[in-house]
DNA sequence: ATCGGGGGAGAAATCGTTTTCTTCAAAATC
DNA sequence: GATTTTGAAGAAAACGATTTCTCCCCCGAT
């Protein structure tokens, strides 16, 4: 009925309990035919070392702490199933946690990370300017990896992307098929991909030779209500713009969503392309051209930046940026033209 | 540098560490003056309890383990919203887990579950027959809640939805709106939820004294791919019928896929229902018709159970089963005949 | 033959809590 | 006034592992 525990296993083995943790931490000098005597013990009882005793004892943990920022946004699933592989792959355990951007509860969790002595903590962090709780964290000696988005102030090892090399792309993209007034549906500028996507805009309007029309510009807050909104006020008050360009998935929808209730047909009277691609991007009202985001890779590469700092806590902080890939599907009017 | 401890904690006050722990735990025998002085130095501290020490000496933790069948499935994420928000409100934590529908890898995160000696699990089993693995980590003691999936055999909690009424419901639909020759892509057979939503197409038609014919069922495995693949033979072979019934999303975006590629119209040519509701599926190339499933209720009904069996090992099993609800958009033509 | 070195294995300390046991003093009972 | 009861608080045991300490034995070197 009770769990075995080491002492049971070092009974029936007619051994110290010393003997067999050496066993079982294939320490060398244990002889063969003890080490046999031992395996087999553990093998009939069953035996499973209680991880509390051994985490206590060794004042490490093998669990690894996500917090990420919403877990409604379907382009978070892939980075958690990344992680998760990662981290498994290195018999390492993974607590999850949804902060929902809310500071507060992000606050919380934090302290729960501190309370459970984790490894480690990969965070996409819910502001990037009031972020004093995490440097906090990161001074009493928890590894921390920033994904997706970084802070303003304090050093720390993070994985990002590309995000003004990829909406630049997705625009320029839309200028070269000919669109000249495009708008923008933009990020918050408290967080660091909203503030990177609008800046490629920019760029790439400024590269084609095209003025910035502020009329054309809206910032929301990467949720689909916002999409939604800042494109209906964009198409009814004074003249449309031929084209828009969404900073993240959920507000495309919202601006999907939108056209379609306002008649405006695309690629034809307006042309869309949005940050983030989803599986079924493709089988939207109109296929969406969107900008792809490496996001299971975005999972993998925090946990091994993560177990490299545990590795070596001395080493340089990094930054690894990975690049995005503009998926061409309908919604820009490409087919229509090529 | 280092974790302040209850030792400190004790030393700072000029009390014992018993007396610290007895303030902690809010035992009533302990005099005010001391409390007050214990409570300041935990503060100025910044004390927290290590929690491996407190889980190994009161052999019980506060984390509840979460094994989901496939993480890339957006039903689940809802699911693990409800698990989540619901567990955290009592103060647990929860470890989740992504079998992704595989029973080796099930079977290891078992195997984890007992080593972390969660407090109780919550599992979508990925296999409604082979389960000795579970069966087993259940007569260990540790309570588990089956989620939206039952076992063959074994009597244990669960949380599950009307998968019978659901469909039932949903072809009825279709057979009011006046569609006859309805075919099925149906779930798998080695999971409950697949038996029950090609049960529930039947009963539809049986009630509405309708034949069943064979040709048009069509037995896929809820990923995407056999969505497609099932509804491009089924409309290219024979010939075609009027309404396609789809036991999940993930199948019905494969099917909703295919017919688009064939450049058959939703609704004019074939109607279309499927099972589970997404969020955009009002924003796909045919705003879909679908059954809606409580997911987040269902999360959190796990953990409900889950409590109370914590609480009372030995109250009898329940099953809880939540109702669907039929979303109507225009993929099955109601728009078009009223 | 004696000493030093090293490997194998048990005894015991340790990790940070909670809880039982013990002690002591004050209050209550006769 | 002597004895029992109560309660506060410290000392110590316990949880289950790992690791250091210690002991013993055997082998090789002087």
């Amino acid at each position: 009925m009770t769990r075995p525990t080491i002492k049971d296993v070092a009974e029936r083995a007619g051994v110290s309990n010393a003997t067999v943790s050496r066993v079982l931490n294939n320490n060398p000098h244990v002889d063969d035919n003890l080490r046999s005597r031992v395996m087999e013990a553990v093998s009939t009882l069953g035996y499973q070392p209680n991880r509390d005793a051994r985490r206590l004892r060794a004042q490490s943990s093998n669990v690894i702490g996500l917090i990420i920022s919403d877990i409604q946004n379907p382009y978070f699933i892939s980075v958690i199933g990344g992680v998760e592989d990662a981290a498994y792959a290195r018999q390492m355990n993974v607590i999850l946690c949804n902060s929902n951007e809310d500071l507060s509860k992000q606050a919380m969790y934090l302290r729960v990370m501190e309370a459970e002595r984790v490894a480690g903590l990969i965070i996409v962090p819910c502001h990037c300017n009031q972020a004093d709780d995490i440097l906090q964290l990161s001074k009493t000696g928890i590894p921390i990896i920033l994904l997706d988005r970084v802070l303003v102030s304090g050093n720390m090892d993070a994985v990002l992307v590309d995000n003004v090399r990829g909406a630049q792309e997705a625009v320029t993209h839309l200028i070269e098929l000919g669109h000249r007034r495009i708008a923008l549906i933009g990020g918050p500028a408290y967080v660091q991909t909203g503030r990177d996507r609008n800046q490629g805009y920019r760029n790439a309007l400024m590269a084609a030779g095209l003025p910035i029309d502020e009329h054309l510009i809206r910032s929301g807050d990467f949720k689909m209500e916002s999409g939604y909104r800042l494109t209906s006020d964009l198409v009814t008050n004074g003249d449309p713009p031929d084209a828009i360009f969404v900073a993240n998935n959920l507000m495309t929808l919202g601006t999907l969503r939108a056209l379609r209730e306002l008649r405006i047909r695309v690629p034809e009277d307006i042309a869309l392309v949005g940050f983030d691609d989803m599986p079924w991007s493709g089988d939207l009202y109109s296929p969406l051209t969107a900008v792809s985001q490496p996001t299971y890779e975005l999972g993998q590469e925090a946990v091994h930046l993560l177990l490299r700092r545990l590795a070596d806590p001395e080493a340089p902080y990094r930054t690894m940026t990975l690049q995005t890939r503009l998926v061409v599907r309908e919604s820009c009017g490409a087919q229509l033209r090529n």
